[in-house]
DNA sequence: GTTTGGTTGTTACAAAAATAACAATGTTAA
DNA sequence: TTAACATTGTTATTTTTGTAACAACCAAAC
């Protein structure tokens, strides 16, 4: 009878996987203590927030010793992995679709890429990175034969949001869209987007604020 | 003497963004006024956030018409967008440096992708999607005689704290940096980083999450 | 021993962001 | 002409996120 405990806040969630991130690195250089201030410093914020974030999954280090690196990196794994692990296929293999494929593969055990889909013929039944590139016809068929539960959208943004409609009758549960275009989806299923022209005009919104007049 | 107004709101910067590309999109279709709740239906946003937005760059629409597409498409780039626009340079020329070029080059004409660098010796002097590719070690030069003020990081991960000291020392303004490996820079420079891994990590816990109990 | 110092865990406070509430306004319809 | 309505602009409230403050602890130094 596993509890389900109260969500951790989004932003904990990011950094959490941050932090596993980095304590594997340090895991492989030997390191197997770690303070407050070391995981802030690698990764620009504070030691406070740090602690606090591992307050809130509940994990204790030890006095003048810090935090046991290997004992964090699975604590956190039992939080953000899922028992089984899940299974992610990207849809849209260009350019993006292909760099998240090939970055991906072999780095996380319990998250894994195992399809792609794309419309072009030149790239269907190829493989890319050790991914298999189906046609998008086959969508509905795939993700339900390979219960596949994330999708990656890396197509045209004109294609979204009918691509959502589809991921969503399959059943795929979350997804994260790299389109500019909004989709929608039913509450159920967990929607991220990330937009790189936006990041792109911000810094430069910035950067010219920073500038002062101008 | 242009006044430098109190900066925007993070969340609002990428939100006007993101309308300026959906009403330019309105405008090609002919449309000419638009309501707060019709451009909060097309990002998934409510009509007060789209409000609220509006007032703190002080427009104001016309009650019962809306907003003037046209007018509003205008302040939004008389407020984002350099009056000489930027220049921006991608510092890894990977499958995903690739990606950002060939999906930006004219998108935006005040902020363009104008030179690309990488120290493999099959891609340095090749042109991608319009973009030169040069050799790594002539950041410095090639930064300096275009006058680039914004870099995006995309090279391997280890190789991105080098990557950035080098571009603050060439003058660089504003940073996005794609890779999971964190950089320092000095607080004049602004820095914007995204982890596609985190993001994936992040999904997959709201999914189980939202599955219950597991 | 006792004091000093560094580090944790937690509570209290502040800032940023989102949401709700609502007055103001002018158009349409009776 | 007036009432109803749709829509804006703004203020107030709530939620989320980050920061600061500080007590508790224990190891090491004296």
């Amino acid at each position: 009878m596993a509890i389900t405990l109260k969500s951790l806040p989004d932003k904990t969630v990011e950094r959490l996987s941050q932090y596993r991130r980095n304590l594997l690195v340090c895991l492989s250089k030997g390191k197997q203590h770690i303070f407050s201030h070391e995981i802030a410093n690698i990764q620009n914020i504070t030691p406070v927030q740090v602690r606090r974030d591992l307050m809130l999954i509940g994990y204790t280090g030890t006095l003048r010793k810090g935090y046991d690196v290997k004992e964090l990196i699975d604590l956190i794994g039992r939080i953000l992995d899922s028992r089984t692990g899940m299974k992610v296929c990207v849809v849209g293999v260009g350019n993006l679709g292909r760099s998240l494929i090939s970055y991906f593969n072999g780095r996380r055990s319990k998250l894994s890429i195992v399809a792609g889909f794309d419309t072009n013929p030149e790239k269907v039944d190829k493989v890319y990175a050790g991914v298999h590139c189906y046609h998008s016809d086959r969508l509905n068929e795939i993700i339900k034969r390979d219960e596949i539960t994330i999708a990656i959208i890396t197509v045209p943004a004109e294609q979204s949001p009918g691509v959502a409609e589809k991921l969503v009758i399959a059943g795929i549960k979350g997804i994260l869209n790299y389109t500019p275009k909004s989709v929608n989806v039913p509450p159920q299923v967990y929607l991220e987007e990330y937009d790189m022209v936006t990041s792109l005009e911000k810094v430069s919104y910035f950067v010219k604020k920073n500038a002062g007049i101008e």
